[in-house]
This record gives C-alpha cells, structure tokens and sequence, in this order.
DNA sequence: TATATATCGGATAATTTTATCCTATTTAAT
DNA sequence: ATTAAATAGGATAAAATTATCCGATATATA
C-alpha cells in the first residue's frame, strides 16, 4: 500500500503523537526502536517530516521531535503520505494507464475509483 | 497500490481476456506494445502468469497467449494480484506494525482495514 | 526437412528504494 | 569554556525492483 518510508513516517508520527500529547520530546532512539526501523533511516525520514513542517526538531542534549500541540488535531495521514510518497496514489489510473480517464475509462477504472476513494477519504479523515 | 509488475500483468490479462473472447490470440509484440510495456520484461511476467495457470502460451509462429474460454468469467483480479506480487495486500498490519492484531490493533488498524476490504472485494469480484 | 517465428529461461544490467557511515552543527549541563 | 548528547546532511552501500540481452526450444508453413 505505502512504500516502506512512508510506514515508518506514519508510525513514527503516530509516537511522537503521543508523547507529544504528554508533553514529552521523543528522540530518534527512541522512536526507531519503538517503531523497529532502521535509526539512520528513520532519521532522513524525520527530516522530511520536519522541513514538510509536519513535526519539530530539537537539537543538544535532552532534544528530539514533538509535535506542536496546535497541530495535533490537524495532522491527517493524508499530510505524512504527501510529504514522502508524494500524490502518487491519489494520481492517476490504478492500472497506471495513461489513456484511462473518466472518458475512456479502463475495464477496471470504476471499481478502482470507489476503492481509492474509500482510501483517499479515510486519509483525509484519520 | 500494486508493483508495476502487477500493473503490467492486470493489464496484459485484459487484453488477452478480450481477444480471446473473440477466438484470437495475442502474441507478446502486441501485448506490450498495446499496454505499453517493456517486451522482455512482460514476457517474465507472462511467464510467470502460464506458470499460474492463468493464461496459456502457445509457441511457434502464429503462436502467443490466450485464456481458456472456461476460465475467461472465473479469473478474477485477484488470481492476478496473487501470482505476482503474493499475499501481502491481504497479511498483516497496513503500516507493518508486527505487534498490531485484532487484540492489540494499532491507532489506525480499523480505519485501515475498511479500505483493505474493500479493496480486497474488489478483487475477488472483478 | 528447412526456415522463420514465437515463447522460454538464464544471465546480466540499470534504476529505485532502503539502509548505513561519518562528519558537522546545535545546545544543555557541568 | 568544555564536554557530551542530540539532530542535520552528504556520501556511499546494499537490496529489491525493473529492464535488457541472448541462446534454447517449440512449431507452423513452405
């Protein structure tokens, strides 16, 4: 469904989420750890996070990542998979056609639709 | 949503379908030319499609794919899906969380498993 | 039977994704 | 100020996916 980048973003953030509700930071130890994925590559990982203003980084001793509390009922899933895996699943045919379109739509184009939909509107939503 | 292989191969298995609907098969060239593909690379994923006992292969001139006209309302996305890239759109946690299940679901599992689904139905239906 | 055409299958290459390494920078605490 | 702990970021490596090449095999047709 999504790339694995992307999984460890959403389940990175769900973490931050969290503690950051608790007001507690959460640093990239403890995140890659918690989330089992690889720390240098959770890391770069975060980083897009951050610079898609997704979540906050705090460098030195006693940093890591939270999210503000204003954003906390604002982030959607939708905002993490755009920020790594870009518009790729919203974009396009499911069967990667590039003549399918509502006009000349593939054999399988309707039955896509409803499942994206259902898809794109549950990551709008969570 | 699927590997491009996959994409490829839903996408050859409805030219052929179509074709041999109409008693004609439909030799590698023009599959990949018609769903705009790599030559050789459809030929692996064909391959791998007879092997599934999918589609059938007939070699020598005048040769290519068709599907038996008994399978041609049976196959469903589904079979496809499963040749080619296995049974992972249907195991395990949508963010790859090891420790989610059904008893210890994690914060998305519900969201998540409505979508799958639905997309799983689809398959099995198309 | 000879030939041309088509799939089959192994080996290899290119590309993308995932993962690691190492140094720089920031900053809290002593 | 020094030190230690943490993120930032560039370079590189490993693995997976996608793509290509080429000889082998089968077979319809002349």
């Amino acid at each position: 469904m999504f790339s694995k980048a992307c999984e460890y973003a959403i389940r990175a953030s769900i973490l931050i989420a969290t503690k950051s509700n608790d007001g507690e930071r959460t640093s990239l130890k403890e995140i890659s750890k918690d989330i089992d994925s690889p720390e240098a590559f959770t890391a770069k990982i975060l980083q897009q996070l951050v610079r898609n203003n997704i979540i906050d980084s705090i460098k030195g001793p006693t940093g890591g990542f939270i999210i503000e509390k204003s954003k906390l009922d604002e982030i959607k899933l939708r905002d993490i998979v755009f920020a790594i895996d870009g518009d790729q699943i919203y974009s396009g045919c499911g069967l990667g056609m590039k003549a399918c379109s509502e006009k000349h739509p593939c054999p399988v184009h309707n039955q896509f639709k409803i499942v994206r939909n259902g898809l794109c509107e549950m990551l709008e939503t969570t």
